[in-house]
DNA sequence: GATGAATGAGCGTTCATTCAT
DNA sequence: AATGAATGAACGCTCATTCAT
């Protein structure tokens, strides 16, 4: 169908045009015919860069755990209190789920079965990004700006509920009379607000 | 193979069928043939009561939906104080996410594409459930329990939040170093204490 | 490509075309859709009167040696004596070979790779076909026919020899400048040969 | 994945990768891209030395068949009378099978579909092999010790029923009950009593 | 109310081979 | 002398669905 793109790596535009599919048809819409297709080449090259699907799944995993990262990352440095970096992050986050609802749900949503064959090892970048809450967390309870609670345990609460609203909103299943963003922001302001120090 | 079952109709063994291969091999797990195997009918029968596939998952959701609204129904009924009331509730929801992870997967999970044809009206007993919440949280405030809010929103915020962290056991993503009901314990208090009057 | 054949039942259609096919082509050229196309249905058809693949192999075998089975039988009612009885019996064996290239070369050439999975009580048919040969040589035995042996592995032997003698010919390994038939020939009579009393 | 093998020319090692596929996985174990994989090599390079695949397998049959005569020169070497000679070199033919299944399938299991392209003359070798044993049982028929015969007919049918048996011992399909060794001696002692003078 | 027969589309994957370098 | 990139064809198989009965 396409033009082959020349100017990228043929192994970047398989993972670009499986992200796409992946937003666009869920996982189950994805399949190496139409990735192929969807780029101009053959489905057999696609093997020439990946595996299997499991192994070009995998690297867009990887992928995304990565620009998550790197978002997460920027926005703590843009706060010097823990307190507000947390609130940075916490934005980034959903900011990031928002704007790359594919990696978002290839890295989160996808059913375990798909992920037995995942490296064992890979999952550290994922635990690294919720080292970074945990991190704020403790600081900011030294602080005695929140409650003191176990950080790590606390990091995945925070995490959990960002990543349920974020879910929500792209699985499009908000009720359709609220406003997305006010919704969202109501939800970064009831997070940050079950920190605080009980009175 | 299996003997066709006498004692229910039809369509709820389908159903229930469905809802087991759901469970055991996940979403891609379910094909009308398989289904129509478990229960020792033909695969042609099932399209004598539903529609095609989605309209299979739509009864699923349905049928979910519905069991979602008993248990919380019968969770609110169990404590006289509106707090008191959301905890109950916001418990139940777990616990039927925990207890129910098919039912669970194709109501909330199911691709948007899937969502198409999905009766535009059938998704009042899904907001029938917010407004459950909705009802409560206004009590809550009315009594100056918890700090006065858009009780839509926040019904919403409340169940995002839960939603994330059943979402997240579910899919095993959880920090395996971590207690799953430690974990849901603290989600639960951090959720209400979020609730509570700004000091 | 052909027209549905409408007179013969679909099941003995897919294994009339296999045979022709595992003739033409051998064990390689055999594929679903091959035979599918042979007979003028679609590949998913086949599906519906054999599980899979070997599904259909092991019929045809089934089949080839019924058949086998049927003609040596057969040729034993022929004659009265063993000896003559052998002979007779040996030519049958070496005529179906040559008639039934196909069944031959699945019932006998397929490697033992392929075979796995064949049930393995059906190897009794085979083994069947084999007591014939051993009754006549026991029969033979005690008349002072042959030379006194173990009929169960002068029967394989001679089994060896006829069997050597039609895949050289099928294969057409046969050196060209022989003829055929004046092979065949010679070889019953030194299988048969070989039987006799040592003087 | 193996280090390219600097010491034997790449022709020698393509080669021999295709005989350890080939006893591995059988005849549809070989691609070329395992054998290049095993090698070290990229898939392309084969293609600098064979023609393509059937090429490779003529150069196999010719490497077989080469062994093959050798072996048997060697056993008729080993006696002085022709019956011993002959003894001795059905032996080495029947043990040379055995020792070497991968070869033995190629030479003389492979569908005359892949010879065809074979060219005519090679098959002198095969016919040189053959004509070894004419030579001994001419000799033999001269000294009486046999029946006299059309000693090239007689050399192909030796040579059938020894192939009969080897090929029944590596198709696996001899009777489980029976020890494989002392069918093989029977058979030898039936062919050679097969061309003992009729009495 | 229920089925058997049939299919077109699609799946992930492997293969022999070509071509430019 | 050797390779990397790429492909068209094919494979066994599963799927949702239709239609005549």
């Amino acid at each position: 169908m396409a033009e082959p793109d020349t100017t990228t790596s043929l192994r970047d535009a398989i993972l670009g045009a499986a992200r796409d599919l992946l937003l666009e048809d869920g996982y189950a819409g994805i399949s190496m015919r139409k990735v192929a297709d969807r780029i101009g080449y053959s489905a057999t090259s696609i093997y020439l860069y990946f595996r299997n699907k499991d192994a070009l799944f995998h690297a867009l995993i990887d992928d995304g755990m990565q620009r998550l990262n790197e978002s997460v990352v920027a926005a703590q440095a843009q706060a010097a209190e823990p307190l507000a970096r947390l609130r940075a992050m916490c934005a980034a986050y959903v900011r990031f789920g928002l704007e790359n609802p594919a990696y978002y749900e290839v890295m989160f949503n996808l059913h375990p079965r798909h992920m037995t064959r995942y490296p064992r090892d890979r999952y550290r970048t994922a635990r690294r990004n919720l080292d970074l809450f945990a991190t704020e967390l403790e600081a900011a309870a030294l602080q005695g700006q929140t409650q003191p609670c176990d950080a790590r345990t606390m990091a995945s609460v925070v995490w959990a509920s960002l990543h349920g609203a974020v879910t929500l909103v792209l699985a499009q299943r908000l009720d359709f009379r609220l406003d997305p963003d006010a919704f969202l922001d109501t939800t970064l302001a009831h997070v940050l607000h079950g920190l605080l120090p009980h009175s």
